[in-house]
DNA sequence: ATCTCTGCAAATGTTTTGCAGACAA
DNA sequence: TTGTCTGCAAAACATTTGCAGAGAT
């Protein structure tokens, strides 16, 4: 696997998604860095939400205006709760889907292998 | 509400998506009604394909590539089970996501106001 | 006749890429 | 030093839109 250098640019475009802790578009997050004068060009943000998203540090989602948004989260499988209000994303593990894969089978003669799921609704904090 | 007349561009395109069965591009759809010698118009797809997903008629769907692609579904609620063979798709109703609400309300103080699901696997004609 | 559609070409907006210089190890 | 990053500007893509003529009712 190619070396990959820990560089000012990547450490401050991760910390932002870190700090966030919410789906954020390349453009948004650009914008955070320049108003806190991180100069980071757009186009290294794409380059390193790709790199993010690759080693699964962090997980896209394309948002309802087309633009593809990024929030951190670990390796494991998991799904991802987020609040209509403030935003925020919280995982969720999914034990289930157990049951849903079997209803799958037993109805539409369907094998589950994989699954994609959302939630949205809103969250302790918030309500 | 605007009276939506019934053309023949409009015709085509929703034969080939209930033809198919399965999640296309604009591109796609494009070329299948070209390879027909019926020459419809790409930007005349695309309007065609928001008019059904605005009708409920058709469910939009971002693929990996990020096109976003478009399958027959009727109105109601539900998931699609999508063959990872054959691309066929057949929807799902959701019971199942009671117990995925429960969970959360209980584990993440989460008050589930709506969800998104994709199934990925084998139909039962692909086995 | 009137209002809606269509095709075309141009515009839009996001994401990607080539390249030369800057940087990390 | 060597190979990897970065910024910039240009390119690539999918999708949308303005407009004038065609079509539906």
């Amino acid at each position: 696997m190619r070396t990959q250098y820990s560089t000012r640019p990547r450490e401050q475009v991760s910390a932002i998604l870190k700090r966030e802790q919410r789906y954020l578009s390349a453009a948004e997050i650009h914008g955070l860095l320049r108003k806190s004068r991180q100069n980071v060009s757009l186009s290294t943000v794409y380059r390193t939400l790709d790199l993010l998203a690759g080693k699964g540090e962090a997980s896209a989602r394309v948002d309802a205006g087309g633009e593809t948004t990024y929030v951190v989260c670990d390796q494991t499988h998991h799904h991802h709760a987020v609040c209509r209000k403030c935003g925020k994303v919280q995982d969720v593990s999914c034990e289930a889907i157990e049951s849903v894969a079997s209803a799958l089978r037993t109805h539409h003669g369907f094998k589950l292998a994989d699954h994609e799921m959302q939630f949205f609704g809103t969250c302790g904090a918030c309500k």
